[in-house]
DNA sequence: AATATAAAAGATAAAAAGGTCTTTAAATAT
DNA sequence: ATATTTAAAGACCTTTTTATCTTTTATATT
């Protein structure tokens, strides 16, 4: 279901592969990180460099450098990512395109939608980075590692 | 949430709008239907054509021409028109972009979405354009009218 | 038959998303 | 200090989506 646009994709698999992998003392490279979640290289680039700017996540540069997260950048939820990339608007729009659609003046496919959409953006808003990525390594669920 | 392309989105407008509107005898144009529903002329009649020339929806030129829905095109389910749009593959992807996320290899998000893909895919491949039609006019829902 | 009307078809064009490449700046190790 | 490494910045390119415009074809009305 593309409801996520490719950037916020990248950018949410590259994190939550920051967060398992990385550390302060073990920053990774965007070609490192590219090659692991099979994503275009210079796009993440991009995208990484972004985050960093608005310290969703760390980066320095030189020798050894490269992009990691600290414990501080582990606590955001995950919805910030794609706040700072897609924007929220798409959770608060209907699946139709209508003007009006809400609970009070519903479109036809507004209470198969609604509940669902509250419940998605509720999750990604509540769990944090590490939460998501503590799953992922213990098993529960996966990214393409 | 834009899970529709703008083109899937005007096209079931348009459809829901002929289903209530239009009849053999009365045939409705272009720019009445893109005028009622807010949506470009020329793009909308393009996403008509096309749905014309598949048959989910009638035409016919010359004076008193236009579009409209027989009680067959009504029939159809209105996952038809997104099936000829987007395709239905966006039903079957992982909201992550994860190759082989599937309930036996979830992604971290896996569970809170896959029910409502397969509600949402459900409802729109059960019920008729004339179903969802009726529920507009019964004012059960709306439609930019 | 002539005319007007409206879809069909096709050629363009603008905007957004996706992706690449080159140069610059900072940091580290030697 | 210097060379090397890697992110940062910015210019650029491609594809897809969205949208418009023009010409042609069919048809109903007179």
């Amino acid at each position: 279901m593309e409801m996520l646009s490719n950037a916020s994709k990248y950018a949410i698999n590259a994190i939550l592969y920051l967060a398992t992998e990385s550390s302060v003392d073990r920053k990774i490279g965007t070609k490192e990180i590219a090659a692991s979640i099979n994503v275009p290289t210079p796009f993440l680039a991009k995208l990484l460099q972004d985050m960093a700017r608005k310290n969703v996540i760390s980066s320095s540069k030189g020798p050894r450098g490269g992009f990691y997260l600290t414990d501080e950048n582990k606590k955001q939820k995950l919805i910030t990512v794609i706040a700072h990339i897609d924007g929220l608007g798409k959770f608060n729009e209907c699946v139709l395109g209508l003007e009006g659609c809400s609970n009070e003046k519903p479109c036809p496919i507004h209470f198969s939608v609604q509940p669902f959409k509250e419940k998605l953006f509720n999750e990604l808003n509540t769990n944090s980075i590490a939460s998501f990525a503590a799953k992922v390594k213990k098993d529960e669920t996966f990214l393409n590692l």
